[in-house]
Parts: structure tokens; sequence; C-alpha cells
DNA sequence: CCATTATTTTTGACAAAGTCCAAATCTGGG
DNA sequence: CCCAGATTTGGACTTTGTCAAAAATAATGG
């Protein structure tokens, strides 16, 4: 993220230091659950509250400048990179998550050929897996 | 489900009351909630521990019987359809969750490109959006 | 620069979904 | 019919996240 400053500003976010540092620990470690980020921050700015985190990262969510994705079996994970529709590769064993860009450009995933009426707005990918590591792990 | 008993025994699994109820359950509401299986055990049977419709669940899931699916914001969801790589539309707004058939024969969601060396054994995709009845709900 | 006002942050209680554990009960094989 | 092992039950507990009210803070206008 270029400056987190700005970002908070051109969205009409009054600018606290809870929110730049959620901001920049987003940024910094991608696919950090709300606890990573809480215990990221503490390391920077000394502390701050459970909810503030929640708080900020809600609000970040709905403005769009950062991403949820949840995958089952997982707390929710944030990430920096909005807009690229872009999908997710998740281990099994581990939970390592990794991003993967979509898999042809045109992003044949995204249309349902029977769409049963709904008005369709986003197509959530995960691919799951066992990632490396884990593979060597499991072959005695 | 044409015979709940006998899948039980294909898997080696010790018939109960409990398993026959839910496995039931679930083949007559695709889509449901742990809590809403357990009502609807409840209404067949008399009674179930919440624990037992847990185990219950964990260990059909596990056998390949049924299929759980964990949309964002939702509890788990429970469904008959096992081995078919559908997919699933979810409404926003109510959570109404249907099946769809994968959009190609050849499921191309399956395969990203670059799989950064893991092994994938499922693409799990979930349509977003909103379904018919919340599109005229909101256009007053 | 300071006061005002609306927004944020904090604190603590609370809720939902599911798991852990030990005791009681039941299933299936001999 | 009995036994061993598996299942069910009940209750406590954990995790992830939200609600609400009070205290603190940011941005605006004078």
């Amino acid at each position: 993220m270029r400056d987190p400053e700005a970002t908070l500003r051109q969205h009409d976010l009054p600018v606290t230091a809870q929110r730049l540092a959620v901001l920049r620990a987003v940024s910094q470690h991608p696919h950090a659950t709300a606890d990573d980020l809480a215990e990221s921050v503490r390391t920077e700015i000394g502390a701050i509250s459970r909810q503030s985190v929640y708080n900020v990262l809600n609000v970040l969510t709905d403005k769009g400048i950062i991403r949820r994705i949840q995958p089952a079996h997982s707390p929710a994970l944030y990430e920096d990179r909005v807009g690229d529709n872009h999908h997710h590769l998740v281990c099994r064993s581990c939970g390592k998550t990794e991003d993967v860009c979509c898999a042809v450009g045109e992003a044949p995933c995204l249309h349902a050929h029977d769409h049963r009426g709904f008005r369709i707005d986003e197509a959530e990918v995960i691919y799951w897996g066992t990632c490396p590591g884990c593979q060597q792990k499991s072959r005695p």
C-alpha cells in the first residue's frame, strides 16, 4: 500500500493511529487473521483493543480498501490486494494460503450457465489441496 | 438417498437411530444447518443431543457420504449430493442457497494455471449474488 | 488556536457455532 | 445372551465475532 493516510482520506475516513497501523499490518502480512493483525499492530503502536481491530477491518472491508476471505475451518483472513479478481489456494493440513490468478483471463468461472434468476456479483473460488511442505511431511 | 441403512453398512458404520434420522434429514432438507437438522430429527425420532448431531454429521462427511459447505457468514450447510462436482449460488441478503452445475462439463474451474506446487483435490466455487425474491423486495 | 460535534476507541458483556471430556448406553459379533 | 468397542449424552469450554455505553479523539468553523 503506497500511502495509507491518503487512502483513508480518499474514502472520507478520519485518520487514526489504529487505522494506519491496521492498514500497514494487513499490507505487510497478507492472509493474516484479525488476531494475527492485532498482535502485529501491538508490536508497532503498543496497544489496540480487540474491538478496534474488528471495527477497522470491517470499515476497510466495507469501503473496498481491503478484502476479507473466509475459508472453511478458518477465521477470516484479510488482504491488501483488491480489484484484480484473483483466487486462493488453501492447504488442508496447515492452512497455508496463497494467491492464484484466475485460471483464464476471461474468468470463465465467473459465469454460471444456469443462474436460477440470481443476480451474481462475485464468484469466489477456493482451491483446496496440500501445500508442498505438507506433501513432504506426509511421505515417509 | 436410496437406503440409508445400507449406506451406513457399506461404510462399516454401526447403524443407530440417530444416524439414520440425520441421514434422512440431510436427504430431505438440502442445504440445512446442523441446528435445522437437529430440529428435523427431533420431530422424527423425539430427541437427539446437539453433540450427536455434530458427531454424525462429522463422520458422514469424513466418509464422503454427505458434503459440507461453509459459506461465509453462515454456519455449515450439509447436502446429500456428492461426487458430481456441482457448485453453489448464495444470496447475500437472505442466505438462500441453490445448486448449480459446473459451468462447463470439463470443469475448467478445477485447474489453476499456477498452482504453486500444491496438490489440488477440490475447487470450491461459490457464486454470490441476490436471489430473485430479494431482487423484487429491493425494487420499490 | 480553541471549542464543538460527530466519529472512534475502549471495556466488558454477550452470542453463535462447534469441540472436549467422562459417564452412560447401545450395536454387532461370538 | 454377553462382551468389547463404538456411540450418545450432558455439561463445560473455546473461538470468533458483535453489541452497547462511556471515554477519548479527529476534523471543522470561527
